[in-house]
DNA sequence: AAAAAAATATGCTCTTTAGCATATTTTGTA
DNA sequence: TACAAAATATGCTAAAGAGCATATTTTTTT
């Protein structure tokens, strides 16, 4: 946990509007209380099973947020971008942590402390309600994932993740290449198959012109085609 | 949908304590704004794709809480027991419901209407609290539930699932038989498996002793097996 | 009580996909 | 630049589990 506090880091509110719930007040005390680190490419941020000490939010970079599995065999559960929060779910439910979260690539982290945090969301309503409809968005997006995981084949699982990374991370300028270049193992990781599968089907998907490849990048040549695959499962 | 609106029915807050954070102003409120509703066996209480006119807690029976899948198949997200609050994830998220509910048995469901439900949540920071405090163990548990699901094999996702039930209901009189008697169907639907595997593989299971079956009722008879199988996967 | 429908049980086949091996390419590092 | 390590690519085999058929039992309806 490469440690760097700089001063030309930009506030936490102007990264995240749901901060401006908070009063002139609280906003000095959650930054009063708040740490900024920096984290390398594949480093660990937290760990499932740790007992939360800070609620999170990325400011730059790419994480992924994960569970070990049968066999240590790792699950993505979901990618995250700037501006994003996480690691307050188990502090609210007074859990140890469910997931574990590394960096995808260098990124930076805005971190607060639990108390900080837990004193302000108990006694602003506005900004509690905030979180509440954050988590009630990710609680609907995990079960929509139970089932697409659960029932898709695989040909519908990577349309699937390849949809939402386009989604979730926009294109490069030439409006077409997925603006996030993951390995083929983290690809299988995020639709739940073996990396030898995840590269055979993304193979395919080239021979079907579904796509087309480049190292890593990602260019999506028909976009209605995939949303077909990923329907069908 | 069944209405009987009848006089003898406890409170709301004499059955989920949740409620002991509202004012008394404001308990009468809710109640003058909620409708006692009775669903039989089988009976559809709310359909995926619908938008939220009320919440809901169970106050008597059984339900399934359900997503239709690829070919219609049916993935039971969760099954809920007496005083288990639902359908408010989507009014919080501000979204359609993301799942169906139907009666596993017959079943008395008391209605909130939205407008009032919102307006308590909104204003009341102690109940708004307690809510998310409700979605971020869900939350857990979705996402703990779609590892189980997707990495571990039809024996373990079924020894999951029998756990899961007797953590949910508990057990009858004899100490070992869990109080839930669900169809074959409805246990391959929770555990995603077709129904001729969860019937094969209950066999397998009686015939390693590790459960005994009369008709419905499961008798658990060697529990530290079902967990060393449900952790191997 | 009889008939019909639904649920349970079990066997067989075939598809999907994991597991493994191996070759090749790319990337990181000395 | 060269070497080692990691990632990608592809083929073969095996296992898990779905799909389907059919028989039997249980439940529901007439």
């Amino acid at each position: 946990m490469a440690k760097k506090t700089v001063t030309d880091y930009p506030k936490l509110w102007e990264l995240n509007e749901v901060w401006q719930m908070l009063s002139d007040d609280e906003k000095v005390y959650i930054n009063d209380n708040c740490t900024i680190v920096n984290f390398r490419k594949n480093e660990i941020i937290h760990k499932e099973g740790d007992v939360p000490t800070h609620m999170m939010m990325l400011a730059k970079g790419k994480v992924r947020v994960y569970k070990e599995g049968i066999g240590k065999k790792p699950q993505i559960i979901r990618m995250l971008k700037p501006c994003d929060f996480f690691a307050y779910r188990a502090m609210i439910a007074n859990e140890s942590s469910n997931t574990s979260v590394s960096a995808f690539e260098a990124s930076v982290v805005y971190m607060v402390k639990k108390d900080a945090f837990m004193h302000v969301i108990e006694t602003n309503s506005r900004f509690c309600y905030q979180f509440m409809v954050m988590m009630a968005r990710d609680l609907g997006q995990s079960d929509r994932r139970t089932v697409n995981l659960t029932q898709k084949h695989v040909r519908g699982r990577l349309a699937e993740a390849l949809l939402s990374l386009k989604q979730n991370y926009g294109l490069d300028d030439d409006g077409a290449t997925i603006s996030m270049y993951m390995s083929r193992e983290d690809m299988a990781n995020l639709s739940n198959m073996t990396t030898a599968n995840a590269i055979r089907t993304l193979s395919n998907f080239v021979e079907e012109e579904i796509i087309a490849l480049d190292g890593r990048k990602i260019k999506i040549l028909d976009e209605d085609k995939l949303i077909r695959i990923s329907r069908l499962g």
